[in-house]
RNA sequence: AUACAAAUCGUCUUAUCGCUGUUUGUUUACAAAUGGAGGAAAGUCCGGACACCAAAGGGUAGUAUAGCGGGUAACCCCCGUCCAUCGAAAGAUGAGGACCAGUGCAACAGAAAGAAUGUACAGAUCAUGCUGUAGUGAAACCAGGUAAACUCUAUGCGGUGCAAUGUCAAGUAUACCCACAGUUAAGUGCGACCCGUGCGUUGUGGGAGGGUAGGCAGCUAGAAUGAUUUAGCAAUAAAUCAUCCAGAUAAAUGAUAAGAAUUCUCUAGGUAGAAUACAGAAUCCGGCUUAUAGAUUUGUUAUUCAC
RNA sequence: CGGGUAGUAGCUUAGUCCGGUUAAAGUGCUGGUCUGGGGGACCAGAGAUCGGAGGUUCGAAUCCUCUCUACCCGA
């Protein structure tokens, strides 16, 4: 799978939003906190659609939100290949709960341990 | 050395992996080429362009501006100049029209602060607030002061904003629109009020559509940028030549590695370590205001030293 | 993109429109008295240069300009 995270991979529908905030599980891995739902998703051939975000009541400066959100993207991209959705269909938004702004390296580690542990959520399902 | 004014820059290079606009080629997802944040993109404080709202009405109210002259598409902007205040100077700052149109206001002190009146001393006089000085106060003998007090004068301002507005496809209830004919009472649109003016309710005929989630246009070639010349004290304007310089939409402009540059710290051989400001386009321009590590250039002031 | 509200003792509010003598009140705080002690009541006291900067004025919490922070509303 290449290391890409194109348009139609990113989460876009309002309503889909809406039913995660309404019905959708969470996992945890500081400073990142998942949250998904299984359904059914607008594009034709994808396993997940993701998203990032980030608080502005945390970050008030728009440089450092925007720094945050690039840097979660980044991190996605890299590590986006161990998400095993064992034929499911996923969306799911990745908001950033810490003050702080954080390296490269260390959203990239949080990263890989929030998909681990989405793994093995969807597989106790 | 010090201070003042004006202007500019505000990290760079290479490699690998990505995001995104456009073009081309295969083909419907890739490949290649080529663009991809700022001086403030910010605050939204002014002024416009553009679009729609009945035709873009009249008056009142409201609101903004305020020496004089010029610049500009326009301005609460800019330039020149007079005056006032501050500064040793260069220079800085100024809502700087009118209290002989009217109304109001002036705590405390003071005889008296406005249909005013009278203390002490001296002088003058037939006599007297008649004259001077003192005293209170920010202002005191006069038809004073105060308009960032009401107000008056002059000038400007219709409203709403790109989620404007146009258009395409999907699709369902009669609440919508147009034309003609009759009706003029309530009501309602035109920012507020008054006038004025449009609509109205019924019938006939025709067109089509609310809400929701989208695509496309608007959307970036412009009061544009750079250079030169000319006019002008200047702001600025004109001419010629050259250039194309972001258009996202749950919202692109990034990450990693290596090297260079600048600054600081330790040590004094140079290495090592740390730091590199404020801050992120959303219809577009002209200003203002605020934030900003550090670096550079030009001009000017007074003092000292040297020649 | 557009519009609005608030900021005054530790806390909650007056005063601002229409400038003037010591910025008012409740609660909280400190000390004292009453009580064997607590609670409670009573008495006394401290605590603010009015979010920040500049201007107008003799004088500004109040008028004007700029600015900061918090909150709200409309499309």
């Amino acid at each position: 799978m290449k290391a890409n995270y194109s348009k139609q991979e990113k989460l876009k529908s309002k309503k889909i939003i809406d039913l995660l905030f309404e019905e959708g599980r969470s996992v945890k891995a500081y400073p990142l906190r998942m949250v998904f739902v299984e359904t059914a998703l607008p594009e034709e051939g994808l396993h997940h659609q993701t998203s990032v975000s980030v608080s502005k009541r945390q970050h008030k400066l728009a440089v450092s939100r925007n720094r945050i959100k690039r840097l979660m993207r980044e991190a996605y991209r890299l590590e986006k290949h161990r998400i095993d959705t064992k034929g499911m269909t996923f969306a799911s938004l990745i908001l950033y709960t810490s003050r702080d702004e954080l390296s490269q390296a260390e959203v990239r580690k949080a990263m890989v341990k929030l998909i681990n542990r989405f793994n093995d959520a969807i597989t106790s399902s």
